[in-house]
DNA sequence: CTGTTAGCGCATTCAT
DNA sequence: ATGAATGCGCTAACAG
């Protein structure tokens, strides 16, 4: 079970005949190294099975790392949750050398997030963003990479950008999982179930309701989805689209929030005294949806770990600049169901 | 949002006008220090809001932390994940300054836990254990803390011992879950309800079942709750069990297991072909589960995250070692809910 | 009771 | 193209 004591870069040396100073120079890839000697060296580790020592490393690095998260402004719950949790890490940040700044930008504006992504070049090691996936801010992205700089994007995600890495959670399987949540809950009841979205040009919400929209023709043939109605997040606008919903669909059993404006949604559900009746699925566990799960008006939660995804974020953008492994397993967020019973 | 650069031990030891063995002393709560000087240290570390450079400290530390994981002897399948996520961290221990241990004995024997434990009395530092809540087991734990050794509760607590940590999750929690999802699946169908225990003598198990009885008689009263049944963890012993209740029982339309032997229910289910007809709740998500969700047999699986398990104790006994702090937001053990359609 | 000193393993000048 | 030397912040052995 026990590994015997590690090779040090010292042992390395030794081993291929060769000093520190260039073994170092082929492990961090800088030019200036014989072909021949970084062959020798590159038997040398795979012989010792070397490993380099993290914390030796660290301390010995000059400057922290810089990273920058770019957040969406705004007050919505989830992306206070986001802010929060990157302040929490400020200590695990400072003890791996890194340093952390956040910068906040219009999300619903692509022009302004990619003027803001371009605004960190040269200033940051890494940038961690709540992307959009649209021509400009896939273009400012690939910019910042090939400006050398690692780029993450968390919660939503630009695929085809050059981004390394995505953190966050696959959201057609979670728009499914809402819908089985949805159909079981309702049991064979027939009758219509309403679909609330940000916005559909946002493609985190548009996956949601493409996996919710597979899962429910398949399986759930006598329940009606309507169309989705656009809030913007909103709870303000939320509120009136949900009233006229209600009003005008009596048969209305069973409601799916694929982004926020909640509270709008709740506000109408109970003023038409129907909070009980109508099986609500809703996303991210907010301290108000944590509230509606124990008041009885939301059923079922669909949640992404805040906490995790922000440390998962760090993690694997110091893993590129330390090239220290990750743990896949443990960089893998979940798709959380939370009922009542098992809040946190 | 930036740190200034930290205070270092130098800093602290020119502010406080002593040497850096003293306030390594201090720091360390090592005697032989005067009480004048311990409180000079003591401010000057307040004043600098030093802490401690965790990088540092590794790298200067002669000798690795000895940890041991005292795990269950036997083939059962999440046992089996516990003890592969040991080893998947063995690399992660390594980096850290730690060797890890893995030692097995029978779980079902508190006199065998308790000699397992007692000898790893000074050959390590920290025991992570898969506890018993039994007298003699209390009475172990408590002998290692005596002798000075950190002990870390994992999946299975001893409440009453001095035990540091427990790491896993409410069980209580997780019964009352469990009963939510069942009532809500089964939605004001009317029918018997079976449970399956592996031993009501294990407390993680009897509180499962107090939890899921708890909301069943509340919310859940027109479905009828049947005496549960020991299986000892045991898929040859939980088939023949399970066989004669669904024979004698033809309204059972629910079945909640509450510990392993998941496979001999799941065959005595098909066998009398009513694997779709009954609503199957069971807990953890082993490969074996993960196949039965997405047949259809089971309807939802209730989870602790092995692999979160072992990293969580692994931090947690470490901290107490180095006195590095946890984010207890990161340690918290989730309640994990899946259905078909969230599997990782 | 308190101070001095020598590394831990690596990154990075500065020489050669 | 390669090597030698210095120091990151801390622990622990050794001197006073």
């Amino acid at each position: 079970m026990n590994t015997t004591t590690r090779a040090t870069l010292n042992d390395v040396a030794r081993e291929a005949g060769v000093s520190l100073a260039t073994v170092d120079r082929v492990l961090n890839k800088r030019p200036g190294v014989h072909a021949r000697t970084v062959n020798r060296v590159a038997d040398a580790v795979a012989r010792l099975g070397y490993r380099p020592d993290p914390s030796a490393a660290r301390l010995a690095r000059p400057k922290p790392h810089r990273v920058c998260f770019v957040l969406p402004a705004g007050n919505n719950s989830f992306v206070a949750m986001l802010r929060d949790q990157v302040t929490d890490n400020l200590g695990w940040a400072s003890d791996h050398r890194v340093t952390l700044e956040i910068a906040a930008v219009d999300v619903f504006d692509p022009a302004e997030l990619a003027e803001g992504l371009r605004s960190t070049k040269g200033n940051f090691d890494t940038v961690v963003v709540v992307a959009h996936d649209h021509p400009l801010v896939r273009a400012a992205i690939d910019e910042l990479v090939d400006a050398g700089m690692g780029v993450v994007t968390l919660v939503s995600d630009a695929p085809s950008s050059r981004r390394h890495r995505y953190v966050g959670i696959d959201n057609v399987a979670a728009g499914r999982t809402a819908a089985t949540l949805m159909g079981r809950f309702l049991a064979g009841r027939p009758g219509e179930v309403g679909v609330v979205a940000g916005s559909l040009a946002l493609r985190d919400h548009a996956e949601r309701w493409f996996g919710f929209g597979q899962v429910m023709a398949s399986e759930f043939l006598h329940l009606k989805v309507l169309p989705p109605l656009e809030g913007k997040d909103d709870s303000l606008r939320t509120e009136p689209l949900m009233r006229e919903l209600l009003a005008a669909h009596p048969r209305l059993i069973g409601l799916y929030s694929l982004g926020a404006g909640n509270r709008g949604i709740a506000a109408a559900l109970r003023e038409a005294d129907r909070a009980r009746d109508v099986v609500f699925v809703a996303h991210e566990l907010t301290p108000y949806a944590r509230r509606e799960l124990l008041s009885g008006t939301m059923d079922a939660v669909i949640n992404q770990d805040a906490g995790h995804e922000v440390r998962s974020a760090l993690r694997q953008a110091l893993s590129r600049l330390t090239r220290e492994p990750v743990l896949s397993d443990q960089e893998r967020i979940r798709i959380d169901i939370y009922v009542k019973d098992n809040l946190p």
